[in-house]
RNA sequence: GGUACCCUGGCCGAGUGGCUAGGCAACGGUCUGCAAAACCGUCUACAGCAGUUCGAAUCUGCUGGGUACCU
């Protein structure tokens, strides 16, 4: 049976770093599970993976987007399943290694099987949301797909609107798409969850934050910044930026603005990984013990 | 030294006698299609003291701290 290594873990926990021990032990990839490293123009504000390291391992879906591709955990889910595949026929055990919490179980568990929204109904929704707020949507989620209604967080537009989209496109209600069922997988799954106590990685991020700061993330965000309504710019690092640059905030405030955002989701990554009682916990610096657990000699 | 104004929770900020503003942060949580997204919960403060009043963050006095102007 091959094995997946699920290498999970808050941003600036040093995922990087044992992901890459792991694989070029095993002399295998990395597929890594970020959805904002996937952009080619994000390389600073998401600390993806340098040059150096991408030559130590080969790495899959790191800068393969534009950012005015649309993408999704669905998308993802399917993109690894394929690519999985063929890696599989090379090595027994791959890397799959990130912060994003929906595309890790986007491919351990599965997502079910939605049609992908169009963008003329996307838009068309949107407006509405826009000019009607959300309470007339409710109601229409309400006469058209009554149990889903009672089951939403009807406070949530992205949710209530997602689920309208479904029902507008399908003619069919979105709960009768949404199964919730785990996929079974044709490999093993190994969870290893890093983390460290919350001061210390504070201090690790918020160096983190100055780093990126001197390797030229301003720029970076400058040379993006006509995108920045896109979806795929708000992101930590670049949203705070754009304020700056459209001067509404202080450069300093801003940079504070940055660390304490990639806090606060590092924060939210945890509380997301709490619950997954398949994870085995590791500090990194108990590196010697995930390579135990893994089978891999010292 | 004098005059005026100000002092609200970690921060910002509304509130002129009874009805726990609100926002941000912090902390906890939700999560199956833009997820580094979106959303939810918790956090009862009025500088201190004394008084007026049935009742004071709101009125009075004193003390402390701050700001502005005057001599």
């Amino acid at each position: 049976m091959k094995r997946l290594l699920v290498l999970i873990g808050p941003t600036g926990v040093g995922k990087t770093d044992l992901s890459l021990t792991i694989a070029e032990k095993l002399q295998t990839e990395i597929i890594s599970a970020d959805s904002r490293q996937m952009y080619a123009d994000l390389k600073i504000g998401t600390a993806a993976p340098t040059i150096e390291q991408l030559a130590r391992v080969k790495h899959h879906f790191v800068g393969n987007l534009q950012l005015t591709d649309y993408y999704s955990a669905a998308r993802y889910e399917e993109d690894v399943m394929l690519r999985l595949e063929e890696l599989f026929l090379r090595h027994d055990q791959v890397v799959l290694t990130g912060g994003s919490m929906m595309y890790v179980d986007a491919v351990c568990k599965g997502i079910d099987d939605i049609p992908t929204v169009d963008a003329e109904t996307r838009s068309f929704l949107l407006r509405r949301y826009e000019s009607e707020g959300l309470e007339p949507l409710c109601a229409e989620l309400k006469l058209l797909d009554p149990e889903y209604y009672r089951v939403v967080d009807l406070k949530n537009s992205k949710r209530v609107l997602h689920a309208l989209e479904i029902c507008y496109m399908t003619g069919k209600t979105y709960t009768s798409f949404r199964t919730r069922q785990q996929k079974k997988r044709p490999f093993d799954i190994l969870k290893i969850g890093l983390s460290r106590e919350r001061e210390e990685l504070y201090a690790r991020i918020n160096h983190r934050v100055d780093l990126m700061m001197a390797d030229g993330l301003l720029e970076e965000a400058r040379k993006v910044y006509p995108y920045k309504h896109l979806n795929s710019l708000n992101t930590v690092g670049y949203k705070e930026l754009f304020r700056y640059l459209d001067g509404e905030w202080e450069l300093d405030f801003a940079v504070e603005k940055i660390k304490q955002n990639s806090r606060i989701y590092s924060r939210k990554q945890m509380t997301w990984f709490k619950r997954d009682e398949t994870i085995n916990w590791f500090h990194p610096s108990q590196d010697s013990e995930v390579l135990n657990l893994i089978g891999l000699p010292l």
